[in-house]
RNA sequence: GCCCAGGUGGCGGAAUUGGUAGACGCGCUAGCUUCAGGUGCUAGUGGGGGUAACCCCGUGGAGGUUCAAGUCCUCUCCUGGGCACCA
């Protein structure tokens, strides 16, 4: 058998590499045969091969391509594998820039975000990136978002969504709600005035309903990375603790406290509360220096963030607390570290064991009591050093001598015993706040009636469609100041009512668009039949950045959907592979910093093969991928060596069949090579995701391919073979000029319709493998064994060689080490 | 502040289970070639010493465990991500 490799004057192979004749070609192949698009096929082994998708913000950029080119790769590779694979993409289409677009450029945040979408759209598909796009979903059409308007009228029904005050940033100044993001150090970004903590009634879901499941869940996850499973664990923060209350002088409402240390309880001197609770504001009506301390705290912006590193401050209520074990009366605070949010918005201050009690009583001169010594038995100075160890309990009356599970448990049982306490559970999770008081969003399917309070938009009106055609003023939302929107008729009684304005969320879309590809066009069903075949999402892939809410929320999601009845599944996402960002100079590319690279021009200079390849080169996944122009170009060059190396080996005419049993040493050589780099690619792409030591193995093979220089028979024939190997192994990452090579190589298939490359075991082994020898963990020679040496041969050899002998001399060997096939280390 | 990552040549990175530190690529140096190039090819390239064989040092810093540490442990410094309304 002869294979006949093509290189005529018509083929593109008799000239100089050109990608964009060379990618053009294989895209219009791939759009012909609709390469894909696929159905749901029992017989076959799925894979649902997922990208977190994009916001249409107008062009793709650096960070899309990266996480777009590692997606498109994994399921390139699955398709060589045999499964039956499924690639789709969509619209993360909802979201702030638009309505930013919107007061900067007159254009309505549809039209803008229409526009993008189909740029964004144009310069994947040059990209050459694999996507079934007759799956494809834009968040911001009314058949999407119809369906999660009706999943919340559900939970609604179900009690799982409810509406309670919340604190939103209030810009004092231009009367709006602000993001995170749009408070600069503590001041709206357009008016440069002080925010605010204001407390509107929000739309919640109640994801802490799922807490314990959530967080079990983590346990069982093994695609999932550690990091990614740890941060959600900590996010969802379980804690096992105990409510205490305390009586307050002078009310008839205790105070109630969560407590995680109970056996620090004898050390509390100071008890503290929010700004907003109600024994603050009562004391402030009779203090102006305590009002204004109060409205003081509100200035402030709401993130966490901003609140922690903050200074902390308080004052005095001039209130006393009774103290439920010693009757000790102790004053109570207003700090501004308490949040009503959290717990019950009240805390005890336990100074001599809580690092920020203990600096705050330092500051304000509260006193600090020791209660724990260390297990040891050694001294501490309580005024020096704050003590958060766990240890045995003093100065604490009858609980004296306890550690902290005894006295745990004798403080929880005392105080359920008494009626003024219980064993709790406590979450760091807060439920979900979904109302957005903006425009570009999906609206949130509630009227409100005067007599039937809140009513959920019956499922026949759904869905709630967002008006397009809108006059965008940045002053708020223009659907408050649209009668036809806002005046409805109550679904309930037929009164007057109001319709919700706030919209959605963007998280709400991105919760559950992974189970909306299995089948965009249902619709009478959020999802139907076919979700069950490709859900869960085998491999999703995107920003580390996400590790917390999305995916959280997206989990939640899945367990609401399967509640009911609508999917199977408790997770979405089987494996998890979070990539790093793309710097240049060290940061993160962007308009601000003036670092940005436009993929468009790169592609117009290089192709999209070598665009792909860099970004596949330059870094493992989950690393930060610095950027380099010189780097890209030695992509490039790569391609033309791989280019030229086919079309040498062309030149040499027909190909004779591999006999793998009359091989010279050489040849043998070679073939060991291109076995091992099919094994380790396999091994690079399929298990470890390290996409950066697959190309590299692929060029040290391809240098080895040049570096033989053999034109006998068996000669070209290995060549062939580790050229062929080349150009499947590399075809994921670089699609379209492996089309064009595989075509070359006399092939009448294409090469996105092959199988992976199989490894022949037989071509592996060697006869000598080299041994490192060390003396005492040193290096200090290299010698040669048979394969099959024992130990004990392999050390006496190590023994022989000069320089070794150099170094063990006259002195005594006390032992050898052997690792077979590695080392041996010789201690003297 | 809290949680999670990361720190290795001039640069991006490799070293997969504790076992040869620097694969592969970029850059640089020298030489050759070529049609002028952002061309191609060959050789060299962690630092220090030595004609060489080789030797010493070396993975942010300080300790430790081990026959053996970039890898494990303790402390510490720096950089990045997240912190609930950016997506």
């Amino acid at each position: 058998m002869r294979v006949y490799p093509k290189r005529n004057s018509d083929s593109p192979m008799s000239t100089a590499y050109q990608p964009e004749a060379v990618e053009l070609a294989a895209q219009e192949f791939w759009a012909e045969t609709n390469c894909f698009e696929v159905g749901e096929d029992a017989d076959k082994e799925k894979f649902y091969c997922l990208t977190m998708f994009p916001y249409p913000s107008g062009k793709l950029h650096m960070g899309h391509v990266r996480v777009l080119t590692i997606s498109d790769v994994i399921a390139r590779y699955q398709r060589m594998q045999g499964k039956h694979v499924m690639q789709p993409m969509g619209w993360d289409a909802f979201g702030m820039p638009a309505e930013n677009a919107a007061i900067k450029h007159g254009v309505p945040p549809a039209q803008w975000t229409y526009k993008n979408i189909a740029d964004m759209r144009a310069q994947m598909d040059r990209l050459g990136f694999g996507y079934d796009w007759s799956r494809e979903v834009t968040t911001c059409r009314p058949e999407y978002y119809r369906w999660e308007q009706w999943l919340f009228t559900r939970m609604f029904r179900k009690g799982l969504v409810y509406r309670k005050n919340s604190i939103v940033n209030w810009d004092p100044v231009d009367q709006t709600v602000l993001a995170n993001e749009q408070v600069i150090d503590g001041r709206g970004w357009r008016s440069d005035a002080l925010v605010e903590r204001r407390e509107i009634p929000q739309w919640f879901m109640k994801i802490t309903a799922y807490a314990d499941e959530l967080l079990d869940e983590l346990e069982r996850m093994p695609g999932w990375p550690d990091s990614v499973k740890t941060m959600q664990r900590n996010w969802i923060g379980r804690s096992e603790g105990v409510e205490l209350t305390f009586d307050v002088v002078g009310e008839d409402e205790p105070l109630t406290v969560f407590t995680t240390r109970p056996d620090t309880l004898f050390g509390v001197t100071y008890m503290a509360v929010a700004a907003e609770h109600p024994l603050a504001e009562k004391a402030a009506a009779g203090s102006a220096e305590l009002a204004s301390f109060i409205e003081e705290c509100k200035r402030m912006a709401a993130a966490e963030a901003a609140l922690e590193t903050m200074e902390k401050k308080g004052m005095p209520l001039g209130i006393q607390v009774v103290h439920p074990l010693t009757g000790e009366e102790v004053p109570l605070w207003v700090a501004n570290f308490v949040l009503m949010s959290y717990g019950t918005g009240a805390v005890m201050a336990v100074p001599g064991h809580d690092e920020r009690d203990w600096e705050f009583a330092k500051k304000h001169g509260l006193p600090i009591r020791q209660v724990i010594a260390p297990a040891d038995g050694s001294d501490i100075d309580i005024d020096a050093a704050v003590f958060v160890d766990k240890g045995v309990l003093v100065n604490s009356g009858a609980y004296d001598g306890l550690d902290y599970d005894g006295a745990f448990n004798a403080i929880a049982d005392h105080f359920e015993a008494t009626g003024r306490g219980r064993r709790t559970i406590n979450y760091r999770l807060r439920d979900w706040g979904v109302s957005r008081q903006r425009y570009w969003g999906a609206p949130i399917p509630i009227i409100y009636c005067d007599d039937c309070g809140s009513v959920p938009v019956p499922e026949e009106d759904l869905p709630v469609v967002l008006p397009e055609d809108v006059e965008f003023t940045g002053h708020g939302s223009p659907l408050r100041d649209m009668p036809g929107f806002v005046d409805v008729k109550c679904p309930q009684c037929g009164k007057d009512a109001r319709r919700e304005t706030d919209t959605f969320d963007t998280f709400v879309e991105s919760s559950w668009y992974f189970a909306r590809y299995a089948c965009p066009d249902s619709d009478n069903a959020m999802v139907d039949e076919r979700a069950a075949y490709w859900m869960p999402v085998d491999q999703y892939t995107g920003g580390i950045e996400h590790a917390i809410l999305h995916l959280l929320y997206s989990r939640f999601f899945q367990r609401v959907m399967r509640d009911e009845g609508l999917l199977d599944d408790s997770e979405p996402f089987t494996n998890l592979l979070t990539q790093g960002m793309v710097l240049k100079d060290g940061a993160k590319m962007s308009k601000n910093k003036g670092n940005v690279v436009d993929p468009q021009e790169l592609i117009a200079k290089y192709g999209a093969d070598t665009v792909r390849l860099f970004m596949m080169f330059a870094a493992p996944p989950e690393q930060a991928l610095e950027w380099s122009d010189e780097g890209v170009q030695g992509c490039f060059r790569f391609l033309k060596r791989f280019w030229k190396a086919v079309q040498a080996h062309l030149d040499g005419g027909p190909v004779a069949a591999l006999d793998a049993g009359a091989l010279d040493a050489a040849q043998k050589g070679l073939r060991r090579k291109t076995h091992q780099t099919i094994a380790k690619i396999g091994d690079d792409i399929g298990r470890r995701y390290t996409f950066n030591t697959a190309v590299a193995a692929s060029m040290e093979l391809l240098n080895a391919i040049n570096k033989l220089e053999d034109q006998s028979e068996a000669g070209r024939a290995v060549k062939h073979e580790a050229l062929e190997a080349v150009v499947l192994m590399l075809s994921p990452m670089v699609p379209h000029i492996c089309h064009t090579l595989w075509e070359a190589l006399g092939h009448d298939t294409a090469v996105v319709n092959e199988g992976w490359p199989a490894v022949d075991e037989s071509a592996l082994e060697a006869d000598l493998v080299e041994i490192v020898v060390q003396v005492n963990g040193k290096l200090r020679g290299r010698i040669s064994v048979s394969a099959s040496a024992d130990n004990e041969t392999v050390g006496t050899q190590a023994l022989q060689d000069p320089n070794v002998q150099r170094f063990v001399a006259d002195k005594e060997v006390r032992k050898t080490i052997v690792v077979p096939g590695r080392l041996v280390n010789i201690v003297v």
